[in-house]
DNA sequence: AGGCAGGCTTTTA
DNA sequence: TAAAAGCCTGCC
């Protein structure tokens, strides 16, 4: 099928700025999405980031039928917020340079990816750069995840749930490369198959503020703050919820030394974290 | 109580 | 060799 749209959906942007690591970039332009247990191709039509030159709006390939696209696929990109009108909510005078990250972040959108894949994705990302954050993914996959094959044929794994993480020893998960991780992996994986932690109600709670929803993560052992709001905003899709890592600190530090106005871009502050984290990294 | 130093696996630049 | 989307433990 297709899909148009006139809002940001820059798939390059999406996949490598460290939300997400299971998608894969193939030869002919299109991402292999991976979610949950089921696989996605999506292809820009002019093979670039789907802006066609003066064609009218970007439109994208996507090997899935309508009924899917509209029960997971939909949901997953977040079609149904408008980036656009987010970013335009940032006045250029007021703050000169989250107007221009957001303009180096165009075609950015949270994704609304598994609660359980993000909880272990960001465990594993502690002290981690993506590649290595991306290959110990995929190794858990492979040893633990049922085997399936996408509409071009290809294998690959579902992620893994966590009776199948469970499934999976000290020895086994270490050669995932999680190092001094396994052990927060497991502990996870055990509270979520005894019903401890029960990540799709505190996804689905109206009640729960964020602060309870990260009450209830860092109680996990191996899960800190930093990790909790990235499971919050990325597997929970609390769009307000602010990951604070190393380089988000230097950001705030040298262009906000009076104080980062939170409650002035609620409760989209996710959103301008994912700006102001890839426009700060890649001008190192 | 709350803050801080040191340690932890492995990969990449 | 240092740094990488950190967190835990032990000590004060």
């Amino acid at each position: 099928m297709t899909l148009v749209t006139d809002d940001d959906l820059d798939l390059e942007k999406i996949a490598e700025r460290g939300q997400c690591f299971r998608w894969q970039k193939m030869a002919d332009g299109a991402f292999r999405v991976l979610h949950g247990s089921g696989c996605l191709y999506i292809r820009p039509e002019d093979g670039g980031k789907g802006t066609g030159a003066g064609a009218g709006p970007p439109r994208f390939t996507l090997d899935c039928t309508e009924e899917e696209f509209g029960r997971i696929w939909r949901p997953y990109l977040d079609l149904d917020t408008d980036y656009r009108a987010v970013r335009a909510r940032i006045d250029p005078g007021e703050d000169p340079f989250l107007a221009a990250a957001a303009a180096a972040g165009e075609g950015i959108r949270v994704l609304r990816q598994d609660p359980w894949e993000t909880l272990v994705s960001f465990i594993i990302s502690q002290n981690r750069n993506i590649p290595a954050i991306r290959m110990s993914v995929e190794f858990l996959a492979e040893r633990a995840g049922t085997p399936m094959t996408d509409r071009r044929g290809r294998a690959y794994h579902a992620f893994p749930s966590p009776e199948q993480v469970l499934s999976l020893d000290r020895d086994a998960l270490l050669a995932c490369r999680l190092g001094y991780r396994w052990k927060y992996v497991l502990a996870a994986a055990a509270a979520a198959a005894e019903g401890r932690l029960d990540l799709t109600a505190l996804r689905d709670s109206r009640e729960l503020t964020d602060r309870q929803l990260s009450d209830a993560l860092t109680a996990l052992y191996g899960v800190g703050p930093k990790v909790a709001s990235c499971v919050i905003l990325f597997g929970l899709h609390r769009l307000d919820a602010f990951p604070v890592d190393v380089w988000i600190r230097r950001v705030l530090g040298a262009e906000y030394p009076q104080g980062y106005p939170f409650g002035r871009y609620s409760p989209y502050n996710g959103v301008y974290q994912q700006y102001m984290f890839a426009f700060y990294r890649n001008a190192r």
